[in-house]
DNA sequence: TATCAATTTGGTATCGTTACCAAAAACGGT
DNA sequence: ACCGTTTTTGGTAACGATACCAAATTGATA
């Protein structure tokens, strides 16, 4: 491949020294207009650009950051990572994206790695700070091996963690208010008149599944209102596991089905609308469904899903300026706030008839 | 932040000079086994990694690739770069992710960058390679200024592109079989007795929206079918691209509707059958559906989607293969060869209807 | 033991920037 | 015209690795 042109050169072609190039690169004051302008010229026209490698000797700065992320076909994720990439390039900041979850995508996973090698790759590519979006970090005990890297990370570089806080980790985290939507719904449905609610979906032992079905149970129990335990199943994140999740539920408690559920995001709960289907079930009709984080296909589905807008794009851009901002040796703590918007649609029954398109 | 380590520091540490660490650092053959083992304790020990940027102002590399795509949020997009990164990350290659598409997600799209911008920026970052997925280089008559920007990436760096060839760019091509999988979806249909066939989705202009709708007519033409051309409906590739298409097609020929549709994806294909449900109709009763390249949700829709899988798994595979091969030099060209698969569910009745999920 | 080849080591220029300090030029006021 | 101050420039030492060549060590053989 072509050579790069360097400082040296522009600095013989214009006539000056390296320095005053050098100068100009860096939008320094001291350049006598005319000097700067020529320069300036010749930099465009060998459309020259400084070696990253050079610079970052110098400043030990790459301009890029990390994200660590489970899993990016998940759109909760997508969608995060595009404000964070959106906003980070607007600070002259590039993304290193690292998938760490591969395994429900049947590839053969020739790497076997664990989230500790991926910070461990990630230091070694000299990024400027790092974001962690969910993953680990969320189990309920995250393993100590993972915190001690964790802090190893930290000492290098900035970490910012969209997740819940843990102890002895001190990172910088963003959270997220995962109980006030599930609120909101149980509201909902108790509103319609339902009497017994579920809850589906989620992974045991991971904080935001554990956080919301708290939530769930405690704001029955503030209304006088049981809660069965058959009712609550956990499984995981995607249509396949809202799937069995009903399944299950609707075998396990043939004798007293909820009449309405929650899930704990829309793959899931277009998984659950399907198996209900399949056991000849009508939603809304028999069981009304509602959902946290929606997605783009909320609106489409049949029925269409009435469901939790957490406003993910905030989340992500609270992330990075965070991120950011602690890389410019910046201590403050941006404070975080919005709230979720419950959208309503067909899928929960009586007031969504209607729709909700535009 | 903490101060790195040296190989210099590493080198006293282990009383040698710091040629001997840098072999050990290179897997070097000549270096006794004894210091070896010596210097890679203290290696281990402070678990030193030596810097990039210093590797970079010798060698010239980054490990770094550039990838390059309109929308992650897409499951098209979305499956082929994980297993890019997953190849890429067996090779030491990590991966610079940008987003080329903001629109969609009425996010204030503060930076206004077409791909050209991109491709500038990535040339600034120092990567190894580049990787290009889609986007405009699918348009069918891309800017002069757009191949100009890639022929002066690709002077610079090995640039592999998925999608169509186009003239006048030097650029490494890895090409999908478009119009197999849709001419299958033909047959199938007529196998199934239908007449009446059409085709909704896809943006106009696009070489893999018009290779299709090519593929479309020219099979219904070889089978000596008419083509109506009212049922052909052009739109973009989202869920809400599909609903329009749908509805447009049932206003403008609802003297004679087809008996079946072709979607250009499942996110159409779901915006679709939302429409007919809107206007009382049912697929696969009244219009039967099938779409390409399909994602993880088809099997849970209402109706089960009948989809084509493209392996794209694999196809993202051989491009960062190629462009891996590429970075070290040499000029082969891989060629691939897969055939999409079409998984038969509900949506285009009959043989679908027991559904396919195991 | 002396000689030569093969192996293992060390020294140092180099890569392309920026930071820092010193030198030169420009400017103002007497 | 001279001096002091400010602005603008240039020279050069870092930064942390690798590459290359020269030197030292080892081992084998006569």
């Amino acid at each position: 491949m072509k050579t790069k042109m360097t400082i040296q050169e522009i600095a013989q072609k214009s006539g000056v020294s390296v320095s005053t190039v050098s100068r100009v690169l860096n939008n320094s004051p001291s350049v006598s207009p005319k000097k700067r302008e020529k320069i300036q010229q010749i930099i465009d026209e060998y459309n020259y650009t400084p070696s990253v490698f050079a610079r970052g000797m110098v400043n030990h700065t790459s301009k890029n950051i990390g994200i660590i992320l489970p899993d990016i076909t998940n759109p909760y994720f997508a969608s995060l990572f595009l404000e964070v990439q959106n906003f980070a390039l607007k600070n002259q900041y590039a993304t290193l994206l690292f998938n760490t979850m591969f395994v429900r995508h049947q590839l053969q996973n020739e790497l076997h790695l664990n989230e500790e090698d991926y910070f461990k790759m990630i230091l070694e590519k000299q990024v400027d700070g790092v974001l962690i979006l969910g993953g680990s970090i969320d189990k309920e005990d995250v393993p100590n091996s993972f915190i001690h890297a964790l802090n190893q990370l930290q000492r290098r570089v900035p970490v910012v963690i969209v997740g819940s806080k843990i102890d002895g980790c001190d990172c910088l985290f963003i959270e997220r208010n995962l109980k006030q939507g599930v609120t909101s719904i149980v509201h909902h449905f108790i509103a319609l008149g339902h009497e017994r609610i579920g809850f589906i979906g989620g992974e045991p032992g991971i904080r935001i599944t554990s956080a919301r079905i708290d939530a769930f149970k405690h704001s029955l129990q503030v209304l006088n209102k049981q809660v069965d335990e058959r009712h609550i199943v956990t499984s995981d994140y995607y249509a396949q596991d809202g799937y069995s999740a009903m399944i299950q539920l609707l075998d396990t408690s043939a004798d007293s089905l909820p009449t309405a559920v929650i899930a704990i995001n829309d793959m899931v709960a277009i998984g659950a609308i399907r198996a209900m289907r399949d056991r000849g079930l009508d939603c809304p009709g028999d069981i009304a469904i509602a959902s946290c984080d929606q997605f783009l296909q909320s609106d489409y589905s049949i029925p269409r899903l009435t469901s939790l807008d957490q406003h993910n794009e905030y989340l992500g851009r609270m992330a990075v300026m965070q991120l950011i901002s602690a890389i410019n040796g910046s201590e403050e703590m941006l404070s975080i706030n919005h709230s979720p918007e419950l959208i309503i649609r067909e899928s929960c029954g009586a007031a969504g008839d209607a729709g909700s398109r535009t």
